[in-house]
DNA sequence: CTGAAAGCGCTAACAA
DNA sequence: TTGTTAGCGCTTTCAG
């Protein structure tokens, strides 16, 4: 069938912006031109070839917006960060920025787009609902529970689709991936004590679910062996952090001998405070953090801390996502975290 | 106006999922509810406020791949991550994941919303023009030029609304934000030969434009102060990167008296090598980071580095973007480095 | 295997 | 101030 583009290979035509225009060149339908494209139904071989041909000749793509709401999908994955306290909450931030590195990866190599957003609960008290219900994502993974546990649980009733990074309690609705914080928590005191600490401290905010679990999971431990542990609650912001740890070393350095920091970078906070206060680490003080950050082996002395899997994380996160997309009723996935002795306790 | 809804509080109707099902209830148009829920043109106070009230009543929210396939614009904006030679580079991803988070702030408070996509080049020559053309995007930044830079000149030829976080570099045609980075290799060639180096090693793969250009920088410096600087690539995987400093370092740490590291991230593997190896820094060796992350001040001895401003860069980003949305033909934005001076050199 | 036709849900002229 | 109308560009029955 001759079309224009066949007799005269420098005929020039209006760009070819919709699958009609398309079509038109092609001497087809719009219907065989989505056809083809979509790689999908059974499409003769030269016409599909001839469609395809001309779509690279003209540099063609189809309108994502037109088809994702026709077929009412949108291919993408909302990936929320509830920031809890404080729109200054950075002190969990290297640990979640690098799970969503994870998790962009995962998501890519599953043909989904991600769609991010930082929220502040306490500004917009309907993050979660808007964002789900905005047509714009086909399902949602929420990167930290924050403060907003039971806004969550609320959702994960009506919102199969949502799968969330946190801490698993008890009989709770919704969906979570997560390490076991009580057992990190656990094992992190077992270290503390067993490297001859016996008053402990737990260095972080108590507020969110996670480190309250590992909080308690110390607790277990320093009840069962007669120690002591004592929660220290750090404010949110690097800086402040620094110093409010700077303040209760000060006063406190006599009291304890061993130190659970509820994560990395508030451990890496605290190692700095101890080096400037001359007191030796692990001789004077031991010091276990949690969340193995790449950088944790990279201090002096290196960090001993409580490793969690960021990349199988990222990666179960995603799986259970995309069951949950098939409709399929998930459980949660705890993960067992681990004890990793370097120097410092 | 007598409705099913005002005659009976508990009347049961259908979910209210269109703008339509809503019109049909307030008993008025679907233009008219479009207006109102815009808040935009002129419609009657009560009429609104009764849309609006109906619209709260049944939880309705308007989808949005319909308002944006109508209005052609998406109110999303790309940020793409192009990661270079290697799947597995990570080394610059903290400082990356960093600036990230700082884009989405400062896109939510523009009103956007953030697709992020991390692609690979190798695999996809066509990465960034799918991105732009999907439909999906309004917009893009591009986090760092990795070895793309010809690629990204390409595409600013016959597109607008793109910046690029990176390297400026003479006659270049894209809108570029990012630091001096020669200017960054010149202070901290100035600052290892001020702290008394006079053989230097530069640490890192000057494959990429901004690493290359700190290189650079540094060579001046040190060609004019008759000191002898190498480059030492390292390849980009955090694990390779260790051991190839460590055997760099074995081999050499006689011939060499400073280092600087293209990234913080492998400065603080190198700090941590010379420490295996028993070197004191800075007595023995000198060293010199880049980026300032926070953990630069944590290490111990604290990491002299070169700090790049990542919340001004994003500022930078976001703000160059939305004019260039409006049409604008920005300049790039080049924001000058600084040194930190701490304890390594 | 292909074409015709009917929308997906919303917005924006244009009238009234 | 509101209703009517005509699509945005694509996909998908349903016929042929």
């Amino acid at each position: 069938m001759a079309t224009p583009e066949d007799q005269d290979p420098n005929y020039v035509t209006a760009p070819v912006r919709t699958i009609a225009d398309l079509a038109k060149i092609a001497g087809v339908s719009a219907g065989t031109v989505s056809r083809a494209l979509a790689g999908n139904s059974l499409v003769n071989a030269k016409t599909r070839e001839k469609i395809e041909r001309i779509a690279r000749e003209h540099d063609f793509r189809p309108n994502q917006m037109a088809s994702k709401l026709r077929r009412q999908k949108t291919g993408v994955i909302g990936v929320v960060i509830p920031l809890g306290h404080d729109r200054q909450q950075q002190i969990s931030d290297t640990f979640f920025m690098t799970l969503l590195g994870h998790l962009a990866d995962e998501l890519t190599a599953r043909g989904y787009d991600l769609m991010l957003r930082r929220v502040i609960p306490q500004q917009d008290k309907d993050w979660l609902d808007r964002f789900i219900r905005s047509g714009m994502i086909d399902g949602v993974l929420v990167i930290g529970q924050s403060n907003q546990f039971e806004r969550i649980e609320e959702i994960a009733d009506g919102y199969l689709p949502m799968v969330v990074w946190g801490n698993h309690k008890e009989g709770q609705r919704h969906c979570v991936v997560g390490a076991d914080n009580r057992l990190g928590g656990k094992l992190a005191a077992e270290r503390l004590i067993a490297a001859g600490a016996r008053r402990l401290a737990f260095l972080g905010d108590t507020g969110p679910f996670e480190f309250a679990a590992r909080f308690a999971g110390a607790q277990d431990v320093a009840t069962r062996m007669g120690a002591s542990i004592e929660a220290v609650p750090t404010h949110l912001t690097p800086d402040r952090t620094g110093k409010e740890i700077a303040a209760f070393l000060a006063e406190n350095h006599d009291e304890i001998d061993g130190i659970f920091a509820a994560s990395d970078t508030i451990a890496f906070s605290c190692l700095r405070e101890l080096q400037k206060l001359g007191m030796a680490v692990p001789e004077q003080m031991k010091l276990v953090g949690f969340d193995d950050l790449p950088i944790a082996a990279q201090t002096l002395p290196p960090l001993t801390t409580i490793r969690q899997d960021i990349a199988a994380g990222a990666h179960g996160l995603v799986d259970l996502l995309l069951r949950r997309l098939n409709g399929e009723e998930t459980e949660s996935l705890i993960m067992p975290p681990r004890l990793v002795i370097r120097e410092t306790a």
